[in-house]
DNA sequence: AAAACGGGGGC
DNA sequence: GCCCCAGTTTT
C-alpha cells in the first residue's frame, strides 16, 4: 500500500512531536490559535493568554482587549479572541466546563471547523481522526492519494485510503514534511525521499 | 465561490 | 517593501 510505505519513510525522517498538552481545553484554545500561524506565533501566543489567564472561567470572564493584546502574535487576534472567549462561555454553560469529545459538538463550537474539531479529537481525546489542513491536503494530491479541490473531500478519501492505525500521525508527518521539503511554492525535490511514490515529481521529469 | 481577518518571517 | 502562511465564517 503506498501511503503505508510513504509514512514509514518519513517516519524515519521525522520524529513525532506527541502533543504533551493533553488538556482538551488547552488542546482545544491552542488549535484555535494556531488556525492560519506558524507554530512559533502560536506558541507565544497560547503561554501568553494561559500566563495571565490559567483557567477556562479565567478566559470567560476576561476583558476581550486584554485577549486581543496577550494573544497578537497569532494574528487575526481579533476574531480569534472573539472566538476563544465565546467558546469558553459555552463549555461553561452547556458542557459544565468539559470540551465536548464529539465531532457533532464540537463544530458547533465558534472558530472550530473540521480541522480543528480533529485535532481536538486526536491530541485531547486519543481518537482516530484526520485533521486535514492545507498541508494534508497539498500533499496528498501532489503525491496522487487523492484528486480533490477541498479539505473536506481530501478527508473523506483519506479515511476510504489510510488505515487506522496512521490516522493520529498523518498530519503531524505531512506538517513537518510540507514546511520543509514540500513546500507551497518552490518544492525541494532534490531533498524529497517519497518523490518516486509522487504524480507532481512524475509530471515534472518531462 | 470569494472575501475578510493579521502579525511574523522569508527574500 | 512585497508576498506567503497549521482555517473559519460571512457575504
Amino acid at each position: 500500500m503506498k501511503i503505508v510505505k510513504i509514512i514509514k519513510i518519513l517516519k524515519n525522517f521525522y520524529t513525532l512531536r506527541v502533543f504533551e498538552e493533553r488538556d482538551p481545553y488547552r488542546v482545544l484554545i491552542r488549535t484555535i490559535l494556531s488556525q492560519r500561524t506558524r507554530d512559533e506565533n502560536t506558541d507565544e501566543a497560547t503561554s501568553r493568554l494561559f500566563h495571565e489567564y490559567p483557567t477556562i472561567k479565567d478566559i470567560a470572564e476576561a476583558p476581550i482587549e486584554r485577549i486581543e493584546w496577550l494573544i497578537r502574535p497569532a494574528g487575526f487576534y481579533r476574531v480569534k479572541a472573539r472566538r476563544i472567549k465565546e467558546v469558553s462561555r459555552i463549555i461553561l454553560e452547556e458542557y459544565d466546563g468539559r470540551v465536548p469529545s464529539k465531532l457533532e459538538d464540537l463544530l458547533q463550537l465558534p472558530g472550530v471547523g473540521r480541522k480543528t474539531a480533529n485535532c481536538v479529537l486526536v491530541y485531547a481525546y486519543g481518537k482516530a481522526a484526520i485533521p486535514v489542513d492545507t498541508h494534508v491536503h497539498r500533499i496528498s494530491n501532489r503525491l496522487g492519494l487523492v484528486d480533490t479541490r477541498t479539505p473536506e473531500v481530501t478527508e473523506k478519501k483519506l479515511r476510504e485510503i489510510v488505515p487506522r492505525e496512521y490516522w493520529i500521525e498523518l498530519n503531524d508527518l505531512f506538517v513537518q514534511f510540507g514546511q520543509e521539503i514540500c513546500k507551497p511554492i518552490n518544492p525541494r525535490h532534490d531533498e524529497c525521499p517519497i518523490k518516486k511514490y509522487c504524480n507532481y515529481y512524475r509530471l515534472l521529469s518531462f
